[in-house]
DNA sequence: GACGTAAGTAAACAAGTGTTTACATAGGGA
DNA sequence: TCCCTATGTAAACACTTGTTTACTTACGTC
């Protein structure tokens, strides 16, 4: 039998950790206004009052489980190159795996969320980029790749086209990566 | 005294036409969910049971209010030559007034509203663009309008960043209305 | 002018929400 | 071993929501 570890029945900060960990997987899956807090604390099989009482209510919730989601690394760490295939690669392949926007796309409804996740995506993402950019057009080249990244998941998400469900049409793929290639070369 | 039109206080095509406008108003400044049935109705004036009763509950007052705010013509009744700039035009400058995208934004976070967007978008926009644009690449020209526009709009939705909130900067707008021209010239 | 139907209203309804309160209990330290 | 506190639970609370039901009233018709 093999040696397990010991799992203590009570730990505040599993708990507090399993809590975040669902609440990304319901808030990306059904929305902000329709991820419940009882479906939250389901899935990490505790009680719905731990929400309160851990992290401040659910707004607060949304707002730690979208800080841990967001991550600039996932495109500053590119090469320039190369950047263009790349982050597409990135995007389409296992884009709703990586990008958090489809969590704030459905939570765009809540006011205060909406306000949440304007703040966040400045301060963790548009602000990390275009000093990563650099360069006094730097601005503007944050701005289109913003523009550009929440075209894609906005379209992604919200057309659920056949002709585009499967792997991503081979020219249309092409031109993204040449416009994403454009921003770092300009 | 001048001759006034006479306005019956109880005419039922008048109440709907009035719920509907209210709707679009309601719906487009604070999303499906946030939007209250009794929001509509006293911005119209009347008892909230009408919406029930005139256009069958909540959901499907959202489908005619988006259904009626939709007008492919709005891009398809430009000359192609000049297609950039004047699109650009119209959505920079009068955008959230002439497109419903903000009001399709703010319902992803119901499920039901967004399948009825995701199909109107579908089948009143995409499908008239895609055969405007004519050829055999007509779908992915489609598809790459769809994906600039959401992009404009969700960010300027999304991030009310200081530097962009008044008229959008010159170069950016340079680089969309390129983006729009190279969709029909390509 | 009386009447019946369409138009509109007021209020109750039923369901779901996040949060709070009161209570139970596991587990480590004295 | 005995507590005492941190951890977790169950249930009630307070509130909002869209919708339905019962009732009132204005308008066209005979």
């Amino acid at each position: 039998m093999a040696t397990t570890i010991e799992q203590p029945s009570r730990d505040a900060d599993r708990t507090k950790a399993a809590i975040l960990f669902a609440a990304q997987q319901i808030f990306a899956e059904k929305g902000f206004a329709e991820a419940g807090v009882r479906d939250i604390t389901a899935l990490a099989g505790v009680n719905p009052s731990l929400v309160s009482r851990y992290f401040g209510g659910k707004l607060k919730l949304f707002e730690a489980a979208l800080d841990a989601a967001l991550d600039p690394r996932l495109m500053t760490d590119l090469p320039k190159e190369n950047f263009g295939k790349l982050i597409v690669a990135r995007f389409a392949d296992e884009g709703d795996r990586v990008s958090p926007l489809p969590m704030m796309f459905r939570a765009a409804g809540d006011s205060e969320a909406r306000a949440i996740t304007a703040r966040l995506l400045r301060d963790r993402v548009f602000e990390p980029l275009q000093i990563w950019f650099g360069g006094e057009v730097a601005a503007v080249k944050a701005a289109r790749f913003m523009m550009v990244s929440l075209g894609f998941f906005a379209y992604r998400d919200q057309l659920p086209l056949a002709e585009f469900a499967g792997p991503i049409e081979p020219s249309l793929r092409a031109w993204l990566e040449s416009e994403f290639q454009a921003i770092v070369d300009d």
